[in-house]
DNA sequence: AAACTTTGTTTGCTAGATATACAAACCTTT
DNA sequence: AAAGGTTTGTATATCTAGCAAACAAAGTTT
């Protein structure tokens, strides 16, 4: 049962965070203008602001233009009061990021690696994150806390229980990191924090419900609905990529048979291209080359897609499915397969008012998505303290 | 944006709802208790607890069994202080119950319709919300409320769109109802109403994540996530039965290809059967005397219904599936069935502590769900009262 | 220059949660 | 049975935080 008793703190609380995200979402902004979109007395907005201020979570600048009367006072989000470190643990490379609190890039790492058992990763990530402490600038609260995406099952206290492609199982890598760093450290899957990476930063801005499509080696697919994360029990949802969409048909990795994924994935791609092809950068250079072969392959693998994407419409009657990781940039050539697949298939009315995108942070989805998680957690957190 | 703003009254609506539901949930119960589970102050459980009883929504009995001190007033939750109509719809028959306000039946009418032109199912309505308002028990608070399920797309203002099974579209039947009777009215999915009912009072108790299927003529499916139903943007979600598990399968009336309930509904069971079974019931009796082929159908229904309800799981990572609708009377059959194929097939993580069980409220579940929905529409509002 | 507008603060009020004290009712121990 | 301790529930006072009204400051319009 939700056992949430509400008492006057808590309800500070709330319209603290929420005149704070008011200033970030729509930056530059009065205290008046606060109070009319938020409904809060001038007075409550004014005292609220005040904390802010001391808090260093939003700055003032010189008056703005009058609309009449006196000029207003702007408030700006102070998006450099902290840094978020976000990571990207992917099959042959480790991506770290650091970000202010708005989600722009302030430092970038990024390492290929050939090899991935836990204690080489571990020792390149940690590097990583000590040489970006220390070039960062210095601000208020310095280091908020490290978000680490991966490819892989993780549950709700933040285990990797199952990351096949990494090769590992049960990695304490949340524990490892809050031992060497004392900061809040969020592990997520790597499509869950792609979905809430485009929906902060990216394609998918102010959408309350939206599917992230993430295709590449698998497929995985992050949920968010009515503005939050959906993890299911136990924090394994959206594993999609094992949805059958054909009885009987091609054996997965997985042990079941007719898996999205041994259809639509970059693997599936690559199994069905030529031998002496070898990666799906390849394959593009010849689609742009105008190889038939390879033209007809990404329609089909556009068909695929097209196929689990009206499942997932049909289910979820989303404002909004994002495509991202490696295939979306493919985008070229699969997009209009995968429209008409949709629009053949998917009952009407949920086609209607539908967005079908293509992911707009590319390669940073996920590493933005884990920072995103930080930056929030800060915020709530903050905004909390008396 | 989710511009909520927080105030006392905010604050006071939602610790009354709260005690209130604490009542409804574990009387009998002292307001000591409440205190101790809740969190809340002694006093401000007084404060509460005697405005519930001024509204007669809970009352109070005789002292209970003393723990070492003074004997507690126990509280109870006043059952009957209204009741709520719930009104199922379907392609043959009309089912209206007149429930207490814990979902107990008191009164129930029952009719059978062979043709569903809107007038005719509204005058039959009309008929039996008169009749049951006649032979109510009187009350406080009387009629709270109407609620009704339909097999159809029924969007969030309640107008139904489309139902094709009963030939509507675009039909105001809350407008309708609203005005001949002036009490709230809620029109719902038939699925999504069978999801609330069950998690209310049926085989989902206490889960905070389940799937409803309904599989009846076609299959629809009721998602309740974090305790509450997700209904999608326009209120479509749930559209399961169009999910493609056959590439390039058998046609369905949508006009796509292998979609789920081609393969797995009471329609797609009588198409495979013997032209001259014409219905479920017919086909169950063979069974019942151990006709092979008529067990042969069952088990590849259910195998059928297995494949989805793995897409269903590995997509949601549910606490619970619920199986319902007329297909559930085969339980007996079809349950081994999905079962083994969910074991072949799903992901072992996602099958751990996932439970698979069969409607409880049987044919009720629909009209008890809808009538759910009215009881807590009641409770929140009139919580409000001041 | 006078009148009006808009912005933001000061002042006093109020609702509602909480802490403290206390009374009532019960149990346990001597 | 009397004393002492517990538990339940209420009465009283206090405190937090939002709100309304008044006002000051800084504009614009006529």
């Amino acid at each position: 049962m939700r056992t949430m008793t509400w008492n006057q703190q808590v309800v500070k609380k709330n319209n603290k965070a929420l005149v704070l995200q008011l200033i970030m979402e729509k930056e530059p902004l009065s205290r008046a203008d606060i109070a009319q979109v938020s409904g809060l007395n001038k007075t409550t907005v004014s005292s609220l602001v005040s904390e802010l201020l001391d808090e260093e979570l939003i700055y003032e600048s010189g008056p703005g233009e009058s609309s009449g009367g006196r000029r207003p006072v702007l408030l700006h989000f102070n998006k450099d009061a902290g840094y978020a470190v976000g990571i990207d643990i992917g099959v042959n490379y480790v991506l770290c990021v650091l970000t202010d609190l708005k989600g722009n890039i302030v430092i970038e790492k990024n390492q290929m690696v050939h090899r991935t058992p836990y204690s080489a990763i571990m020792s390149i990530v940690q590097n990583m994150i000590t040489s970006l402490i220390k070039e960062m600038p210095s601000s208020r609260y310095g280091i908020i806390g490290i978000g680490v995406g991966v490819p892989g099952m993780v549950n709700k206290e933040g285990s990797i229980l199952l990351a096949p492609n990494l090769g590992w199982t049960n990695i304490q890598l949340k524990e490892d990191l809050e031992n060497l760093f004392h900061v809040p450290v969020i592990i997520e899957n790597e499509a869950n924090a792609g979905a809430v990476g485009e929906q902060q930063f990216g394609a998918g801005l102010d959408n309350q419900n939206l599917l992230y499509v993430s295709a590449g080696i698998g497929i995985g697919v992050g949920i968010i609905l009515n503005n939050d994360l959906y993890q299911g029990k136990n924090g394994f949802s959206g594993e999609m990529g094992h949805m059958i969409i054909e009885l009987n048909g091609k054996s997965c990795n997985c042990g079941s048979r007719g898996c999205w994924e041994a259809y639509a994935s970059e693997n599936a791609l690559l199994a069905m291209a030529d031998p002496n092809i070898d990666s799906l950068e390849s394959l593009m250079e010849l689609a742009e080359k105008g190889d038939q072969q390879a033209l007809d392959l990404f329609k089909q693998i556009g068909q695929y897609l097209g196929y689990g994407i009206n499942n997932i419409i049909n289910t979820f009657n989303p404002e909004q499915v994002i495509i991202g990781n490696r295939l979306a940039m493919a985008q070229k050539w699969i997009e209009e397969p995968i429209r008409t697949t949709i629009a053949q298939h998917t009952l009407a009315y949920h086609q209607k008012e539908m967005q079908l995108k293509f992911s707009k942070l590319k390669k940073y989805s996920t590493a933005l998505g884990v920072s995103a998680f930080v930056v929030d957690y800060f915020i709530k957190e903050e905004a909390k303290t008396p």
